[in-house]
DNA sequence: GGATTGCCCTGAACACGTTCAAAAATTTAC
DNA sequence: GTAAATTTTTGAACGTGTTCAGGGCAATCC
Protein backbone atom coordinates (compact mmCIF):
# COMPACT_ATOMS: atom_id res chain seq x y z
CA UNK A 1 0.00 0.00 0.00
CA UNK A 2 1.31 3.48 -0.82
CA UNK A 3 -1.48 5.05 1.10
CA UNK A 4 0.56 7.95 3.05
CA UNK A 5 -0.29 7.46 6.59
CA UNK A 6 2.09 10.44 8.03
CA UNK A 7 2.20 13.04 5.15
CA UNK A 8 6.21 13.41 4.39
CA UNK A 9 5.92 17.20 3.48
CA UNK A 10 4.77 20.73 3.92
CA UNK A 11 3.38 21.21 0.25
CA UNK A 12 1.85 17.86 0.50
CA UNK A 13 0.00 18.17 4.05
CA UNK A 14 -0.91 21.92 2.14
CA UNK A 15 -2.22 19.77 -0.59
CA UNK A 16 -4.14 17.35 1.81
CA UNK A 17 -5.72 20.05 3.68
CA UNK A 18 -6.86 22.08 0.43
CA UNK A 19 -8.87 18.75 -0.91
CA UNK A 20 -10.06 17.25 2.67
CA UNK A 21 -11.47 21.25 2.88
CA UNK A 22 -12.98 21.62 -0.51
CA UNK A 23 -14.45 18.15 0.10
CA UNK A 24 -16.56 19.40 3.19
CA UNK A 25 -17.27 22.52 2.11
CA UNK A 26 -19.64 20.73 -0.85
CA UNK A 27 -20.53 18.17 1.64
CA UNK A 28 -21.82 20.79 3.49
CA UNK A 29 -23.54 22.47 0.71
CA UNK A 30 -24.85 19.59 -1.68
CA UNK A 31 -24.83 16.45 0.69
CA UNK A 32 -22.28 13.51 0.65
CA UNK A 33 -23.85 11.83 -2.35
CA UNK A 34 -24.34 14.72 -4.72
CA UNK A 35 -20.70 15.56 -4.71
CA UNK A 36 -18.78 14.10 -6.77
CA UNK A 37 -14.85 13.25 -6.52
CA UNK A 38 -14.68 15.36 -9.60
CA UNK A 39 -16.32 18.04 -8.11
CA UNK A 40 -13.80 17.98 -5.62
CA UNK A 41 -11.05 17.79 -7.51
CA UNK A 42 -12.02 20.32 -9.58
CA UNK A 43 -12.57 22.13 -6.07
CA UNK A 44 -8.96 22.05 -5.13
CA UNK A 45 -7.56 22.79 -7.83
CA UNK A 46 -5.88 19.38 -8.67
CA UNK A 47 -6.37 15.77 -11.19
CA UNK A 48 -9.38 13.96 -10.82
CA UNK A 49 -7.53 11.17 -9.42
CA UNK A 50 -5.55 13.13 -6.64
CA UNK A 51 -7.68 12.50 -3.65
CA UNK A 52 -6.62 8.92 -3.52
CA UNK A 53 -2.90 9.93 -2.85
CA UNK A 54 -3.83 10.98 0.43
CA UNK A 55 -7.50 9.20 1.08
CA UNK A 56 -8.38 5.61 0.23
CA UNK A 57 -11.92 6.53 -0.78
CA UNK A 58 -14.39 9.10 -0.51
CA UNK A 59 -15.77 7.75 2.83
CA UNK A 60 -12.17 8.45 4.45
CA UNK A 61 -12.73 12.08 3.62
CA UNK A 62 -15.65 11.65 5.83
CA UNK A 63 -13.70 10.03 8.14
CA UNK A 64 -10.78 12.87 7.90
CA UNK A 65 -13.62 15.05 9.35
CA UNK A 66 -14.06 12.36 12.45
CA UNK A 67 -10.48 12.47 13.17
CA UNK A 68 -10.58 16.00 13.11
CA UNK A 69 -13.59 16.48 15.64
CA UNK A 70 -10.87 13.75 18.08
CA UNK A 71 -8.34 15.93 18.31
CA UNK A 72 -9.99 18.47 19.35
CA UNK A 73 -11.63 16.60 21.78
CA UNK A 74 -8.58 15.64 23.35
CA UNK A 75 -8.05 19.32 24.85
CA UNK A 76 -11.42 19.96 25.89
CA UNK A 77 -13.12 16.96 27.93
CA UNK A 78 -10.40 16.18 30.42
CA UNK A 79 -10.74 20.21 31.16
CA UNK A 80 -14.30 19.64 30.83
CA UNK A 81 -14.71 16.68 33.55
CA UNK A 82 -12.66 18.76 36.52
CA UNK A 83 -15.25 21.49 36.46
CA UNK A 84 -17.59 18.96 37.75
CA UNK A 85 -18.58 16.09 40.50
CA UNK A 86 -21.37 15.20 39.37
CA UNK A 87 -21.60 11.99 37.26
CA UNK A 88 -24.87 13.34 34.89
CA UNK A 89 -23.23 16.60 33.95
CA UNK A 90 -20.13 14.83 33.81
CA UNK A 91 -21.46 12.29 31.18
CA UNK A 92 -23.93 14.98 29.44
CA UNK A 93 -20.40 17.13 28.92
CA UNK A 94 -18.91 14.42 26.95
CA UNK A 95 -21.95 13.87 24.67
CA UNK A 96 -22.98 17.59 24.28
CA UNK A 97 -19.35 18.39 22.94
CA UNK A 98 -19.02 15.47 20.67
CA UNK A 99 -22.66 16.69 19.50
CA UNK A 100 -21.87 20.07 19.11
CA UNK A 101 -18.62 18.90 16.85
CA UNK A 102 -20.95 17.22 14.33
CA UNK A 103 -23.42 19.98 14.07
CA UNK A 104 -22.41 21.61 11.24
CA UNK A 105 -22.04 18.38 9.36
CA UNK A 106 -25.21 16.15 11.00
CA UNK A 107 -26.09 14.77 7.36
CA UNK A 108 -22.93 13.94 6.10
CA UNK A 109 -22.66 11.36 9.14
CA UNK A 110 -25.07 9.35 7.74
CA UNK A 111 -22.49 8.57 5.10
CA UNK A 112 -20.50 7.66 8.18
CA UNK A 113 -22.97 5.23 9.45
CA UNK A 114 -23.15 3.39 6.47
CA UNK A 115 -19.83 2.61 6.41
CA UNK A 116 -19.33 2.84 10.28
CA UNK A 117 -22.33 -0.15 10.61
CA UNK A 118 -19.97 -2.91 9.11
CA UNK A 119 -17.04 -3.77 11.53
CA UNK A 120 -15.19 -5.48 8.60
CA UNK A 121 -14.67 -2.02 7.10
CA UNK A 122 -11.56 -0.67 7.79
CA UNK A 123 -13.28 2.72 9.18
CA UNK A 124 -15.72 1.64 11.32
CA UNK A 125 -15.84 2.30 14.76
CA UNK A 126 -15.89 -1.15 15.88
CA UNK A 127 -12.69 -2.35 13.69
CA UNK A 128 -9.52 -2.38 13.95
CA UNK A 129 -8.20 0.71 12.40
CA UNK A 130 -10.28 2.73 14.96
CA UNK A 131 -9.36 1.14 17.86
CA UNK A 132 -6.93 3.85 19.29
CA UNK A 133 -9.58 6.23 18.72
CA UNK A 134 -12.35 4.24 20.59
CA UNK A 135 -10.24 3.66 23.42
CA UNK A 136 -9.35 7.05 23.82
CA UNK A 137 -13.12 7.97 23.83
CA UNK A 138 -14.02 5.23 26.61
CA UNK A 139 -11.15 6.43 28.46
CA UNK A 140 -12.88 9.53 28.87
CA UNK A 141 -15.97 8.08 30.44
CA UNK A 142 -13.87 5.93 32.81
CA UNK A 143 -12.18 9.72 34.21
CA UNK A 144 -15.93 10.73 33.68
CA UNK A 145 -17.00 8.14 36.50
CA UNK A 146 -13.68 7.99 38.35
CA UNK A 147 -14.75 10.10 41.65
CA UNK A 148 -18.02 10.95 40.53
CA UNK A 149 -21.07 11.68 42.37
CA UNK A 150 -22.82 9.29 42.73
CA UNK A 151 -20.41 6.67 43.17
CA UNK A 152 -20.09 3.52 40.82
CA UNK A 153 -20.04 0.11 42.55
CA UNK A 154 -16.53 -1.32 41.66
CA UNK A 155 -17.18 -4.57 39.45
CA UNK A 156 -19.76 -2.29 37.51
CA UNK A 157 -16.95 0.70 37.07
CA UNK A 158 -14.73 -1.82 34.71
CA UNK A 159 -16.84 -2.50 32.50
CA UNK A 160 -19.18 0.82 32.73
CA UNK A 161 -16.96 3.21 30.02
CA UNK A 162 -17.80 1.01 27.25
CA UNK A 163 -21.54 0.44 27.91
CA UNK A 164 -21.24 4.83 28.34
CA UNK A 165 -19.57 4.68 24.71
CA UNK A 166 -21.73 2.41 23.54
CA UNK A 167 -24.55 4.53 24.72
CA UNK A 168 -22.83 7.97 22.94
CA UNK A 169 -22.93 5.86 20.04
CA UNK A 170 -26.67 5.06 20.22
CA UNK A 171 -27.41 8.79 20.96
CA UNK A 172 -25.45 10.33 17.86
CA UNK A 173 -27.18 7.65 15.56
CA UNK A 174 -30.66 9.33 16.65
CA UNK A 175 -29.59 12.32 16.58
CA UNK A 176 -28.21 12.12 12.99
CA UNK A 177 -31.17 10.83 12.04
CA UNK A 178 -33.11 13.18 13.85
CA UNK A 179 -35.23 15.52 11.37
CA UNK A 180 -37.51 17.74 14.15
CA UNK A 181 -36.80 21.08 14.72
CA UNK A 182 -32.99 21.73 16.12
CA UNK A 183 -33.19 17.99 17.52
CA UNK A 184 -35.35 18.55 20.04
CA UNK A 185 -35.94 14.96 20.32
CA UNK A 186 -32.48 14.04 20.84
CA UNK A 187 -32.78 16.35 23.63
CA UNK A 188 -35.82 14.48 25.42
CA UNK A 189 -34.28 11.76 24.63
CA UNK A 190 -31.17 12.69 26.52
CA UNK A 191 -32.20 14.31 29.29
CA UNK A 192 -34.62 11.45 30.17
CA UNK A 193 -32.46 8.69 29.51
CA UNK A 194 -29.39 10.40 31.68
CA UNK A 195 -31.36 10.27 34.26
CA UNK A 196 -32.58 6.70 34.06
CA UNK A 197 -28.88 5.83 33.56
CA UNK A 198 -28.13 7.58 36.27
CA UNK A 199 -30.71 6.35 38.71
CA UNK A 200 -30.22 2.78 36.94
CA UNK A 201 -26.53 3.21 38.39
CA UNK A 202 -27.60 4.01 41.59
CA UNK A 203 -30.23 1.49 42.00
CA UNK A 204 -27.77 -1.46 41.21
CA UNK A 205 -25.88 -0.46 43.36
CA UNK A 206 -27.86 -1.32 46.43
CA UNK A 207 -27.03 -4.63 48.00
CA UNK A 208 -30.58 -6.21 46.58
CA UNK A 209 -29.46 -5.60 42.96
CA UNK A 210 -26.33 -7.45 43.26
CA UNK A 211 -27.75 -10.69 41.38
CA UNK A 212 -29.05 -8.52 38.70
CA UNK A 213 -25.46 -6.22 38.23
CA UNK A 214 -23.46 -9.55 38.47
CA UNK A 215 -26.06 -10.81 35.89
CA UNK A 216 -25.66 -8.06 33.60
CA UNK A 217 -21.61 -7.76 33.77
CA UNK A 218 -21.78 -11.45 33.25
CA UNK A 219 -23.29 -11.03 29.85
CA UNK A 220 -21.21 -7.93 28.80
CA UNK A 221 -18.12 -9.54 29.89
CA UNK A 222 -18.82 -12.70 27.69
CA UNK A 223 -19.91 -10.93 24.52
CA UNK A 224 -16.76 -8.97 25.18
CA UNK A 225 -14.33 -12.16 24.88
CA UNK A 226 -12.83 -12.69 21.86
CA UNK B 1 -43.01 5.80 -11.48
CA UNK B 2 -43.40 3.01 -14.24
CA UNK B 3 -42.39 0.73 -11.28
CA UNK B 4 -44.82 -2.41 -10.78
CA UNK B 5 -45.63 -3.08 -7.13
CA UNK B 6 -47.96 -5.46 -8.27
CA UNK B 7 -47.16 -7.91 -11.33
CA UNK B 8 -49.74 -8.10 -13.99
CA UNK B 9 -49.11 -11.54 -15.87
CA UNK B 10 -47.57 -15.08 -14.62
CA UNK B 11 -45.37 -14.91 -17.41
CA UNK B 12 -43.61 -11.78 -15.38
CA UNK B 13 -43.94 -13.01 -12.51
CA UNK B 14 -42.22 -16.18 -13.52
CA UNK B 15 -39.36 -13.56 -14.49
CA UNK B 16 -39.25 -11.60 -11.86
CA UNK B 17 -38.31 -15.05 -9.63
CA UNK B 18 -36.16 -15.94 -12.05
CA UNK B 19 -33.99 -12.74 -11.29
CA UNK B 20 -34.33 -12.75 -7.46
CA UNK B 21 -33.36 -16.47 -7.19
CA UNK B 22 -30.59 -15.97 -9.69
CA UNK B 23 -29.47 -12.89 -7.47
CA UNK B 24 -29.97 -14.26 -3.77
CA UNK B 25 -28.07 -17.59 -5.16
CA UNK B 26 -25.32 -15.33 -6.69
CA UNK B 27 -25.04 -13.11 -3.49
CA UNK B 28 -24.60 -16.15 -1.18
CA UNK B 29 -22.13 -17.54 -3.28
CA UNK B 30 -20.24 -14.50 -3.47
CA UNK B 31 -21.27 -11.73 -1.82
CA UNK B 32 -23.39 -8.74 -2.22
CA UNK B 33 -20.49 -6.59 -3.47
CA UNK B 34 -18.62 -9.04 -6.02
CA UNK B 35 -21.89 -9.80 -7.45
CA UNK B 36 -22.53 -7.53 -10.74
CA UNK B 37 -25.93 -6.80 -12.18
CA UNK B 38 -24.35 -7.88 -15.28
CA UNK B 39 -23.77 -11.51 -13.45
CA UNK B 40 -27.53 -11.31 -12.84
CA UNK B 41 -29.02 -11.20 -15.30
CA UNK B 42 -26.83 -13.54 -17.16
CA UNK B 43 -27.77 -16.08 -14.48
CA UNK B 44 -31.29 -15.40 -15.11
CA UNK B 45 -30.89 -14.78 -19.01
CA UNK B 46 -32.14 -11.71 -19.49
CA UNK B 47 -30.68 -8.29 -20.71
CA UNK B 48 -28.78 -6.08 -17.99
CA UNK B 49 -31.44 -3.79 -17.39
CA UNK B 50 -34.36 -6.24 -16.90
CA UNK B 51 -33.59 -6.56 -13.38
CA UNK B 52 -34.72 -2.61 -13.14
CA UNK B 53 -38.32 -3.13 -14.49
CA UNK B 54 -39.05 -5.09 -11.59
CA UNK B 55 -36.43 -3.86 -8.09
CA UNK B 56 -35.58 -0.26 -7.97
CA UNK B 57 -31.88 -1.37 -7.48
CA UNK B 58 -29.65 -4.16 -6.58
CA UNK B 59 -30.49 -3.00 -2.69
CA UNK B 60 -33.95 -3.91 -3.37
CA UNK B 61 -33.50 -7.28 -4.21
CA UNK B 62 -32.08 -7.98 -0.75
CA UNK B 63 -35.46 -6.59 0.70
CA UNK B 64 -37.33 -8.55 -1.53
CA UNK B 65 -35.54 -11.87 0.73
CA UNK B 66 -36.54 -9.79 3.60
CA UNK B 67 -40.40 -9.54 2.30
CA UNK B 68 -40.19 -13.06 1.81
CA UNK B 69 -39.38 -14.41 4.97
CA UNK B 70 -42.07 -11.48 6.91
CA UNK B 71 -44.49 -13.30 4.14
CA UNK B 72 -43.44 -16.89 5.77
CA UNK B 73 -43.39 -15.27 9.05
CA UNK B 74 -47.01 -14.35 8.91
CA UNK B 75 -48.58 -17.99 9.46
CA UNK B 76 -45.81 -19.38 11.82
CA UNK B 77 -45.61 -17.01 14.26
CA UNK B 78 -49.26 -17.25 16.15
CA UNK B 79 -49.04 -20.77 15.84
CA UNK B 80 -45.78 -20.58 17.58
CA UNK B 81 -47.06 -18.03 20.28
CA UNK B 82 -49.81 -20.96 21.00
CA UNK B 83 -47.36 -22.94 22.41
CA UNK B 84 -46.81 -21.55 25.65
CA UNK B 85 -48.24 -18.77 27.96
CA UNK B 86 -44.62 -17.91 29.20
CA UNK B 87 -43.42 -14.43 28.57
CA UNK B 88 -39.74 -15.31 28.12
CA UNK B 89 -40.37 -17.91 25.70
CA UNK B 90 -42.95 -16.01 23.61
CA UNK B 91 -40.39 -13.32 23.09
CA UNK B 92 -37.61 -16.10 22.11
CA UNK B 93 -39.74 -17.63 19.66
CA UNK B 94 -40.26 -15.18 17.77
CA UNK B 95 -36.28 -13.61 17.62
CA UNK B 96 -35.93 -17.29 17.28
CA UNK B 97 -37.47 -17.88 14.03
CA UNK B 98 -36.15 -14.54 11.98
CA UNK B 99 -32.62 -15.58 13.05
CA UNK B 100 -33.44 -18.68 11.58
CA UNK B 101 -35.08 -17.23 8.54
CA UNK B 102 -31.48 -15.22 8.06
CA UNK B 103 -29.47 -18.06 9.19
CA UNK B 104 -28.69 -18.96 4.99
CA UNK B 105 -27.90 -14.83 3.84
CA UNK B 106 -26.69 -14.02 7.58
CA UNK B 107 -23.27 -12.33 5.37
CA UNK B 108 -25.96 -10.36 2.60
CA UNK B 109 -27.83 -8.89 5.93
CA UNK B 110 -25.03 -6.67 6.22
CA UNK B 111 -26.22 -4.83 2.48
CA UNK B 112 -29.54 -4.51 4.28
CA UNK B 113 -28.23 -2.81 7.36
CA UNK B 114 -26.35 -0.35 5.40
CA UNK B 115 -29.69 0.14 3.74
CA UNK B 116 -31.98 0.31 6.51
CA UNK B 117 -29.79 2.74 9.02
CA UNK B 118 -30.66 5.67 6.88
CA UNK B 119 -35.02 6.38 7.62
CA UNK B 120 -34.39 8.50 4.94
CA UNK B 121 -33.88 5.25 2.30
CA UNK B 122 -37.26 3.92 1.16
CA UNK B 123 -35.97 0.80 2.26
CA UNK B 124 -35.38 1.29 5.76
CA UNK B 125 -36.98 -0.57 8.18
CA UNK B 126 -37.47 2.53 9.94
CA UNK B 127 -38.80 4.19 7.07
CA UNK B 128 -42.51 4.74 5.30
CA UNK B 129 -42.26 2.46 3.35
CA UNK B 130 -41.64 -0.71 4.83
CA UNK B 131 -44.44 0.46 7.81
CA UNK B 132 -46.76 -2.12 7.33
CA UNK B 133 -43.85 -4.90 7.60
CA UNK B 134 -43.23 -2.61 10.84
CA UNK B 135 -46.83 -2.63 12.11
CA UNK B 136 -46.87 -6.37 11.56
CA UNK B 137 -43.96 -7.16 13.61
CA UNK B 138 -44.96 -5.08 16.84
CA UNK B 139 -48.01 -6.86 16.36
CA UNK B 140 -46.44 -9.75 16.72
CA UNK B 141 -45.41 -8.79 20.12
CA UNK B 142 -48.34 -7.20 21.34
CA UNK B 143 -49.78 -10.59 20.81
CA UNK B 144 -46.75 -12.44 22.53
CA UNK B 145 -47.01 -10.36 25.59
CA UNK B 146 -51.44 -10.22 26.16
CA UNK B 147 -51.99 -13.23 28.67
CA UNK B 148 -48.55 -14.10 29.29
CA UNK B 149 -46.92 -15.15 32.53
CA UNK B 150 -45.69 -12.75 33.90
CA UNK B 151 -47.90 -10.29 33.32
CA UNK B 152 -47.25 -6.77 31.83
CA UNK B 153 -48.61 -3.61 33.56
CA UNK B 154 -51.02 -1.87 31.26
CA UNK B 155 -49.26 1.34 30.68
CA UNK B 156 -46.24 -1.04 29.55
CA UNK B 157 -48.03 -2.81 27.39
CA UNK B 158 -48.96 -0.27 25.22
CA UNK B 159 -45.45 0.68 24.38
CA UNK B 160 -43.23 -2.88 25.18
CA UNK B 161 -44.25 -3.78 21.69
CA UNK B 162 -42.22 -0.92 20.02
CA UNK B 163 -39.57 -1.73 22.28
CA UNK B 164 -39.39 -5.66 21.95
CA UNK B 165 -39.14 -4.84 18.20
CA UNK B 166 -36.48 -2.46 18.39
CA UNK B 167 -34.68 -5.00 20.72
CA UNK B 168 -34.74 -7.87 17.98
CA UNK B 169 -33.52 -5.15 15.61
CA UNK B 170 -30.84 -4.32 17.84
CA UNK B 171 -30.52 -8.60 17.88
CA UNK B 172 -29.96 -8.97 14.67
CA UNK B 173 -27.55 -6.27 14.00
CA UNK B 174 -25.52 -7.81 16.78
CA UNK B 175 -26.30 -10.84 15.40
CA UNK B 176 -25.14 -9.89 11.75
CA UNK B 177 -21.65 -8.57 12.71
CA UNK B 178 -21.50 -11.49 15.40
CA UNK B 179 -18.75 -13.78 13.72
CA UNK B 180 -18.19 -16.19 16.72
CA UNK B 181 -17.89 -19.81 15.66
CA UNK B 182 -21.86 -20.44 15.29
CA UNK B 183 -22.77 -16.68 16.17
CA UNK B 184 -22.33 -18.15 20.00
CA UNK B 185 -22.20 -14.57 20.99
CA UNK B 186 -25.37 -13.81 19.83
CA UNK B 187 -26.80 -16.59 21.62
CA UNK B 188 -25.03 -15.80 24.89
CA UNK B 189 -26.33 -12.19 24.37
CA UNK B 190 -30.03 -13.43 24.08
CA UNK B 191 -30.04 -15.57 26.83
CA UNK B 192 -28.72 -12.97 29.43
CA UNK B 193 -30.87 -10.02 28.15
CA UNK B 194 -34.02 -11.99 27.42
CA UNK B 195 -33.89 -13.02 31.20
CA UNK B 196 -32.57 -8.85 32.37
CA UNK B 197 -36.11 -8.13 29.92
CA UNK B 198 -38.23 -10.13 31.95
CA UNK B 199 -36.95 -9.75 35.30
CA UNK B 200 -36.59 -5.50 34.23
CA UNK B 201 -40.50 -6.11 33.55
CA UNK B 202 -41.08 -7.63 36.30
CA UNK B 203 -39.14 -5.30 38.64
CA UNK B 204 -40.76 -2.28 37.19
CA UNK B 205 -44.05 -3.80 38.18
CA UNK B 206 -43.45 -3.54 41.51
CA UNK B 207 -44.90 -0.50 43.86
CA UNK B 208 -41.55 1.13 44.17
CA UNK B 209 -40.98 1.35 40.55
CA UNK B 210 -44.07 2.95 39.37
CA UNK B 211 -42.38 6.46 38.83
CA UNK B 212 -39.02 4.98 37.48
CA UNK B 213 -41.19 3.00 35.05
CA UNK B 214 -43.38 6.20 34.12
CA UNK B 215 -40.17 8.02 33.55
CA UNK B 216 -39.53 5.38 31.01
CA UNK B 217 -42.89 5.10 29.31
CA UNK B 218 -42.93 9.25 29.43
CA UNK B 219 -39.34 9.39 27.24
CA UNK B 220 -40.38 6.53 25.07
CA UNK B 221 -43.58 8.39 24.01
CA UNK B 222 -42.00 11.91 23.65
CA UNK B 223 -39.39 10.76 21.47
CA UNK B 224 -41.86 8.43 19.77
CA UNK B 225 -44.46 12.01 19.50
CA UNK B 226 -44.19 13.20 15.18
C1' DG C 1 -58.20 -9.16 -39.20
C1' DG C 2 -56.20 -4.98 -38.70
C1' DA C 3 -55.24 -1.19 -35.46
C1' DT C 4 -54.27 0.22 -30.85
C1' DT C 5 -52.86 -0.10 -26.39
C1' DG C 6 -49.93 -1.34 -22.76
C1' DC C 7 -46.85 -4.68 -20.69
C1' DC C 8 -42.34 -6.79 -20.93
C1' DC C 9 -37.74 -6.63 -22.23
C1' DT C 10 -33.44 -4.95 -24.74
C1' DG C 11 -28.77 -3.17 -24.79
C1' DA C 12 -26.28 0.93 -25.64
C1' DA C 13 -25.14 4.91 -23.04
C1' DC C 14 -24.26 7.59 -18.85
C1' DA C 15 -22.10 9.10 -14.54
C1' DC C 16 -19.75 7.73 -10.95
C1' DG C 17 -15.83 5.85 -7.72
C1' DT C 18 -11.61 4.09 -8.38
C1' DT C 19 -7.04 2.53 -10.47
C1' DC C 20 -2.69 2.99 -12.53
C1' DA C 21 1.11 3.79 -15.65
C1' DA C 22 3.58 7.47 -16.50
C1' DA C 23 5.02 12.36 -16.05
C1' DA C 24 6.45 16.14 -13.19
C1' DA C 25 8.35 17.98 -9.17
C1' DT C 26 11.15 17.57 -5.39
C1' DT C 27 14.59 15.63 -2.41
C1' DT C 28 18.71 13.02 -1.67
C1' DA C 29 23.28 11.27 -2.90
C1' DC C 30 27.70 12.00 -4.56
C1' DG D 1 25.92 20.82 -9.82
C1' DT D 2 24.33 16.79 -11.74
C1' DA D 3 22.36 12.17 -11.42
C1' DA D 4 19.50 9.12 -9.06
C1' DA D 5 15.76 8.22 -6.10
C1' DT D 6 11.58 9.45 -4.10
C1' DT D 7 7.42 11.86 -3.56
C1' DT D 8 3.62 14.03 -5.67
C1' DT D 9 0.43 14.72 -9.46
C1' DT D 10 -1.78 13.69 -13.71
C1' DG D 11 -5.69 12.16 -16.59
C1' DA D 12 -7.16 8.44 -19.40
C1' DA D 13 -9.25 4.07 -18.70
C1' DC D 14 -11.95 0.50 -16.18
C1' DG D 15 -15.90 -1.62 -14.05
C1' DT D 16 -19.89 -0.59 -11.77
C1' DG D 17 -25.09 0.58 -10.85
C1' DT D 18 -28.51 2.71 -13.25
C1' DT D 19 -31.28 4.96 -17.06
C1' DC D 20 -33.87 5.24 -21.12
C1' DA D 21 -35.41 5.38 -25.92
C1' DG D 22 -37.02 2.04 -28.37
C1' DG D 23 -38.74 -2.74 -30.01
C1' DG D 24 -41.38 -6.92 -29.78
C1' DC D 25 -45.46 -9.12 -28.25
C1' DA D 26 -49.94 -10.23 -26.48
C1' DA D 27 -54.42 -8.70 -25.28
C1' DT D 28 -58.26 -5.71 -26.49
C1' DC D 29 -61.14 -3.05 -29.40
C1' DC D 30 -63.61 -1.87 -33.71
Amino acid sequence: MTYPLAVATPKAEETRERILDAALKLFRERGFDATTMRDIAVAAGVATGAAYYYFRSKEELVMAFYVRTAEEARDIIPAELERSRDLRKRIQSIIDLKLQQFEQHRRLMVALVRIGIDPQHPLSPFGEETQTMRDESIEFFRLAITDAKPSVPKDLAAELPRLLWLYLMGVILFWIFDESRGQRKTRVLLDGTLDLVVRLIQISSLPMMGPLRKRLLSIVRAVDAT
